[in-house]
RNA sequence: GAGCCCAUAGCUCAGUUGGUUAGAGCGCCAGGUUGUGGCCCUGGAGGCCGUGGGUUCAAAUCCCAUUGGGCUCCCCA
């Protein structure tokens, strides 16, 4: 009786006609250029074991303690995937794809989900593309996967993007680097903001992210974990952005750059880029050598990344960046009539069948208002199909464009449609 | 978890110091053209003015609450 009216939940869009067809051309160039660097779809399920993903992405980060879809269902716990490179490492666990030797290059385009409060740029299920490239140590797998991350920008025409630059080193640096960071805030604390001042103890590598205008001054005297790399930790940051610069790959150096996820070692990298508003950043990635063994399999060097599609498509906009615009039919059919609808129906499956894209009215209404959507819908043609075309055999085919008709059989129609 | 802003037709928005039947543009439907789109003209449909309460003779307008949305902090894509 009375009228519930649904919305989606807070946070999650419909992506509609067209503005999908932007999101579908996106997607074909990343899988184009996934293609040309050789890395293979993964697909893994959207729902994961909670407890996958609380010690990949690790217990203190933000995305575990606070910001996970999950429910239980009898034993079973499952969270709504919150990142993609958690699940890539089960998969490549669980199916022992180290057993198929070298190593594996895996992309992925697919939807997470945050319970986070959305913003620009910010939604609660939103989109991800990345990749990993998992069993490769050396700083040339960094630049490969930082190659073909800046390829699809490329391909995509966004050129004002900055890549920012750190290390995070291996644990020997980290743990030097957290004491360091430790004994130079411990006299700090009274100065230090309230959230930094809790991690100061759980993680005070995250102080180092922190944006609160009170720790900014404390911040420019810490510590840089440059100075605290092992020599083997300081070998492969330079050797990365030697090869960066080998390859004309413009960067900056970010000694504050600390990504969010534990599984992080090694090379950090983000990218941001002005258009974006407060979220500027594009993508990030980085290293991570422990996660693999962390989530039960044997100890494998790994790297990767991971681009939010909704930023990509908001710097597109503000750049004016269009990739595909709703492509309208071939052919629509004009009827008068059930019988000429019912021939068109008919006759329909033969165009197809030859790649022509048809569609037809199916209200019975006036041929003015049948032309009217012909010509709303973008169609190249309209081809008329009344009594008299039935009778004869003949039909009245419109070029939309050039306004301009000929009569043509029923065998001409596709040779007069197609290219 | 905290702050700021917004809410009137499908969309974008007007709506004077509270004052009759709430408007425009675009879009939609139809007619002008008994079988022809775009341009033009005419007409039509479509609103419990987010919801609930209060003030008042009278509320889209003022007050309170509530819901929804946007932006920002935190953090991340």
């Amino acid at each position: 009786m009375s009228k519930q009216s649904y919305s989606t939940h807070h946070g999650m869009v419909d992506l509609l006609p067209g503005e999908i067809e932007q999101w579908q051309a996106l997607e074909a160039i990343i899988r184009e250029t996934a293609r040309r660097y050789h890395f293979q779809e993964i697909r893994t399920p959207v729902m994961e074991q909670t407890e996958l993903i609380a010690r990949g992405v690790g217990q203190l980060t933000d995305i575990v303690s606070k910001e996970m879809f999950a429910f239980d269902r009898g034993e079973d716990r499952y969270v709504l995937r919150p990142e993609g490179t958690a699940p890539v490492a089960r998969a490549f666990v669980q199916h022992h794809l180290a057993q198929r030797g070298g190593c594996q290059r895996l992309f992925y385009i697919g939807p997470f989900f945050r319970a986070e409060r959305p913003q620009k740029g910010r939604q609660r299920q939103f989109h991800q593309f990345g990749a990993e490239l998992i069993g490769a140590s050396g700083a040339i797998a960094d630049v490969e996967i930082i190659a073909f991350m800046l390829a699809v920008y490329r391909q995509v025409g966004i050129s004002n993007i900055t890549l920012k630059l750190n290390s995070v080193g291996d644990p020997a640096s980290r743990n030097a680097f957290r004491k360091a960071l430790h004994d130079y805030f411990l006299p700090l604390k009274d100065d230090l903001s309230e959230i930094s001042r809790k991690r100061l103890d759980t993680n005070p590598m995250r102080i180092l992210d922190s944006k609160e205008e009170e720790d900014q001054p404390l911040k420019a005297g810490a510590p840089k974990i440059i100075d605290y790399l092992t020599p083997e930790s300081k070998a492969h940051f330079d050797a990365v952005i030697t090869l960066l610069e080998k390859m004309h790959i413009p960067f900056e150096r970010d000694p504050f750059l600390v990504r969010g996820l534990d599984y992080y070692t090694e090379t950090a990298f983000e990218l941001v880029s002005p258009d974006l508003g407060s979220q500027d950043a594009l993508g990030g990635g980085g290293r991570y050598d422990l996660l693999i063994e962390e989530v039960g399999g044997q100890p494998t060097p790994a790297v990767g990344f991971a681009c939010g599609i909704e930023r990509l498509m908001i710097a597109c906009e503000a750049l004016g960046i269009t990739l595909a615009d709703p492509a309208g039919p071939d052919l629509y059919f004009v009827t008068r009539g059930e019988e000429a609808a019912q021939w068109a129906l008919e006759n329909m499956p033969a165009l197809r069948g030859k790649g022509i894209v048809c569609t037809m009215d199916y209200s019975g209404r006036s041929l003015k208002a049948q032309m009217k959507d012909a010509n709303r819908q973008g169609a190249r043609f309209a081809v008329i199909v009344g009594e008299q075309e039935l009778a004869d055999n003949r039909f009245t085919l419109r070029n939309m464009a050039e306004s301009d008709e000929v009569t043509v059989s029923p065998d001409e129609l596709a040779d007069r449609i197609l290219p």
